[in-house]
DNA sequence: TTGTAAGCGTTATCAG
DNA sequence: CTGATAACGCTTACAA
């Protein structure tokens, strides 16, 4: 069996409350019994159990994090940059894939709770807001992440998707592009807020935006195949398109190759989340990219915090994305 | 603060002992007082703490899951595929990427050890089998999950590379084709079946192999490009090439299309993995998929096998992968 | 400097 | 059918 504190106590002729002390750095022992139990400890492959410390009101050194599909490619980055954020500050992660079911979601963050997890970071679409309140009356600490929503007043931290959408909107009037379109999800806030960020940059350059094809997609293979087919089979097609995910952006490419319409000479395109797909994508996805890594760390380094010092007040992080700039998009002026 | 047995018990006015019982069903107690005390679990919205549940000696419900990159697109599915196979058996997982670092996953398993997960899915490449002696003799159930190693005699759930391999090459004949590349990471074990069985499929049909080309690369985009290119520069160039993942066949059929090499029209490609990669590129590679669900499924059912019956005798279950016909293959015979 | 003992939230054994 | 109580492995006053 595992080796316990009383094991490594008795063997050496020392009581539990010594052994414990030396475990934790507590109290003053003196550096002899201090040596003898660390050897013993090292002999026994000795290890506290995480179970009987927590249980003893301490952390658990654990947190959860909910994402609606680890599959996918945005989220699994972001999965991977909150374990590594988590790690080095010795939390470790239960990964949750809801799968966008919220019953799903439900049932995860129940367990969660009975897990007893420190904290929380909540990367899925904010639907239910009873579940989240009950968070917050339960005292434990969470974080939405990369998903804002007014009702909430928790810690976020998030892309600003209205000044990606913005961004993306200047670079294709700046690359002399008057006709566009738009592939977006309009059913998830990000999606609609990417639109906002898109339409007052034409907006402001006088374009009028009723003029503007905006067809809704979902980040999905099929959705996007029909989206970019209907874009594609327009007699008077746009110059540039603007796809809200980076996947849908990739399938309207290779619509577009079948259809023998090259890109970027008949048609740009433009994405948004730089994932692999924006990178191994020929041509080249020019795109807007999450900071993914900086989102990370400060969700980690939030949670941290108000795992420590409960009832902080909220802040709302919100990052500016950028633009990375490949071959999808074609200068019009010259 | 969360409400305990003892809130409950106090507020029904029985004692904790009659608490436990109603809430694992055990012994018997009148309906009356059991609805009660339902009742008011429910009105405190009661959780029994897990924490204390696994102190008593029972089941943490946590596994832990070890994979080198969460961001790969194959142990995205992976992990999806296990952690939904997982929360079936009212199980949570502990996501640990190590990100290749071996030294990285040996924190993780001590972590998880003190965690006390009731089990260990191990879907990385196993170098230091130190480590998984500790786990056997700590008594730790645990599979190896897609990868094998002869030393260990641990349960194993794995795709059969070799006749992956072998499918690719059968096809490839099939399709007419004679002169041949290839594409592996002879690092990985994996890579090396892969090619083990290609060759196999060769060298029955009277091909001789050492003329075959087979270039070295990792999975990674940097090594691919190089070696498609070293392939694309040929003067005598192969009429199809097998690469042993689809990361690796994707970026070859990018860099043909830049080196104005139609594929499969002028070289036919085959990969391995069936990622989204696959299903995305244009033309859709045609590839070798493996059975991920099928393999997350029966890892989950014999991890919670030996985590109930601990000491029963190890399996090694190997799940033969299909091809997935797509575009990249041309059909040369006619 | 070290030890005793209570307590963390459960389960399980054994009486009543 | 219900209730005391020990036990799980550890931390932490408080004593010694």
């Amino acid at each position: 069996m595992k080796p316990t504190i009383y094991d490594v106590a008795k063997e050496a002729n020392v009581s539990i409350a010594t052994v414990s002390k030396v475990i934790n750095n507590t109290g003053r022992i003196s550096e002899k019994t201090k040596n003898n139990i660390l050897e013993i400890m090292e002999k026994l492959e000795y290890q506290p159990s995480s179970l009987a410390v927590a249980l003893t009101g301490k952390r658990t050194f654990t947190i959860g994090v909910l994402v609606p599909d680890i599959a996918n490619p945005f989220f699994a980055e972001v999965a991977r940059a909150l374990e590594n954020n988590a790690r080095e500050n010795g939390y470790t992660i239960i990964l949750c894939s809801t799968d966008y079911q919220l019953e799903r979601e439900h049932d995860y963050l129940e367990l969660l709770l009975k897990k007893q997890v420190d904290g929380i970071i909540i990367a899925t679409e904010p639907k239910d807001l009873k579940k989240f309140k009950n968070l917050q009356n339960r005292n434990i600490p969470f974080i939405m992440f990369s998903f804002d929503h007014l009702a909430l007043n928790s810690h976020v931290v998030t892309t600003d998707d209205v000044r990606g959408g913005y961004l993306a909107g200047c670079y294709l009037l700046e690359k002399g592009h008057r006709k566009i379109a738009v592939i977006t999800e309009t059913q998830r806030s990000s999606g609609q807020l990417r639109l906002e960020g898109f339409k007052q940059a034409l907006v402001n350059e006088g374009i009028n935006f009723e003029n503007v094809l905006v067809i809704d997609s979902k980040s999905i293979i099929e959705e996007a195949k029909k989206a970019a087919q209907q874009i594609l089979e327009l007699e008077n097609k746009p110059t540039a398109v603007f796809a809200s995910t980076d996947l849908i952006a990739v399938i309207f490419i290779n619509e577009a190759r079948k259809a023998n319409i090259s890109i970027p000479d008949d048609i740009s395109i433009i994405g948004f989340d730089n994932t692999i797909h924006a990178e191994i994508a020929d041509p080249g996805l020019t795109t807007i990219a999450q900071p993914i890594s900086d989102l990370a760390r400060y969700a980690i380094e939030q949670l941290m915090q108000s795992i420590e010092q409960p009832g902080l007040s909220s802040h709302r992080i919100m990052l500016a994305p950028t633009l990375v700039e490949r071959d999808s998009v074609r200068e019009l002026n010259k």
